[in-house]
DNA sequence: TATGGTTGTCTAGACTAATAGACAAATAGG
DNA sequence: CCTATTTGTCTATTAGTCTAGACAACCATA
């Protein structure tokens, strides 16, 4: 608990903020009280200012709650479990969680396919791809932040079909895929990018899963690749392997 | 390229560390030389001795090297491939990408199970499990720390053989488990806790990718639950949702 | 209402991180 | 052998982080 590293590069007051996230907040029930500001500084082994640094990043994040003359509380906070396997949806996944699921367009561009598209595409080189910028939100929190690319000559109506439904499913059945179903999920994680730091209102330091998929139709052909990007401290990622 | 927060508690240096790491790294091979100091410092806006800072750092974890007067070189070090699916194995998984992997047994201790475990391994409230702290690596580089539990009545020995094999496979094969399959697994991220920072050797501000997963015999009764914690800058988890 | 416990605010000083500029030292290429 | 390029070292200044102490504001409760 008390192994801070000093002259790392990361401020002790970050450092005692992610500790009392992923490691003092699990022991405590939602509501539950934290240890005053001077016993943290005391068990920490720092300053107590340094521990309301920490507390105060935490109270800007919604999980920690400081009231004056009582002490610093813990909301409420649970992640949605996001499910990923063979029919990953985001909508369907999600349905019995949130009361209401949106995706919204940010931005839409054609381009020429960068390498690794083409590749999950199975298309040449120089082929011509759309390439949207999405936001889905469950109960008007935003979830996740995705770029999705589609072969322009099969899909290249899908932004306009996209921003009409919010669906990638809808829009896809629209343009004539009835189904289709994921080929690979790659997940990574990585601190959230000042883009995604905006799009998903989240919290300088924050952490994003990072997924990288590709979709595939009945016929077996690509139909979509994509990375998402999901608030860590919003989801989880629930992998389904079964047959 | 990505924009750098400051006020954040994490250094400029550390976060140029960082993204050189996970953006600039992949795009070059191994041996490649990196743009000059001046270069990097004008393409992410800060000064040139921070990225030398950040360099610095790099050179220390040993994927950057710089000669004074020619230029700075990577010592390639790719980040691996773990591979999830109904049959999950970490040594397998990595024997196409590693000469060579281990598992270190770190301490284990026999506890009553704690709710998420016995309902996880679908055992009485107050049953007894064998719990494994274990370090996983390839290449004689730490790729994962991880805590399994597994039912005292059924695998009490089960620290000895998994010290003796360093192998979970081996160690429930000995057992009279011949097979097993991963029945669920959630990945959740978040920052590196004090105690993986140690032992997966991070810097801290680490991200790790976590893991929870159940694993089943071949009659469906779950023989081991488990949580890993993957160094997220050596390792993508590469889900595989084949039937 | 008096008291002890808790969070909020302020000041001050030591240390770390970031910027800026100048020049030395080593290398590669003409 | 020059010259341009690149990394290495040094000094100085400003901004941010951490520690220390003191006291105010607020709350619960005896």
């Amino acid at each position: 608990m008390e192994t801070l590293e000093r002259r790392t590069g990361v401020a002790l007051w970050r450092q005692v903020a992610d500790q009392i996230r992923q490691a003092v907040l699990p022991g405590l029930g939602a509501g539950a009280k934290l240890p005053p500001e001077t016993a943290l500084a005391e068990t920490f082994g720092v300053n107590r200012h340094t521990v309301r640094a920490a507390i105060a990043a935490l109270e800007k994040e919604g999980i920690l709650r400081a009231e004056q003359g009582r002490g610093t509380f813990v909301n409420d906070r649970k992640r949605l479990r996001y499910p990923i396997g063979r029919r990953t949806r985001f909508s369907s996944g999600l349905e019995n969680q949130a009361q209401t699921r949106s995706g919204k367009l940010v931005s839409s561009r054609t381009v020429p396919a960068p390498p690794p598209v083409a590749s999950a595409l199975a298309l040449p080189d120089a082929a011509s791809v759309v390439e949207l910028a999405t936001v889905s939100s469950a109960d008007s929190v935003a979830i996740s932040s995705a770029t999705s690319w589609f072969d322009a000559a099969r899909f290249g109506t899908i932004a306009e079909v996209y921003a009409e439904t919010g669906s990638i499913t809808a829009a896809l059945a629209r343009l004539g895929v009835a189904d289709y179903t994921r080929k690979s999920t790659a997940v990574e994680a990585r601190h959230a990018s000042s883009e995604d730091l905006s799009l998903l209102a989240l919290s300088p330091g924050a952490i994003v899963l990072l997924t990288r998929a590709i979709d595939i139709d009945a016929d077996g052909r690509p139909v979509l690749y994509g990375e998402s990007r999901f608030a860590a401290d919003r989801v989880e990622l629930m992998i389904d392997t079964a047959p």
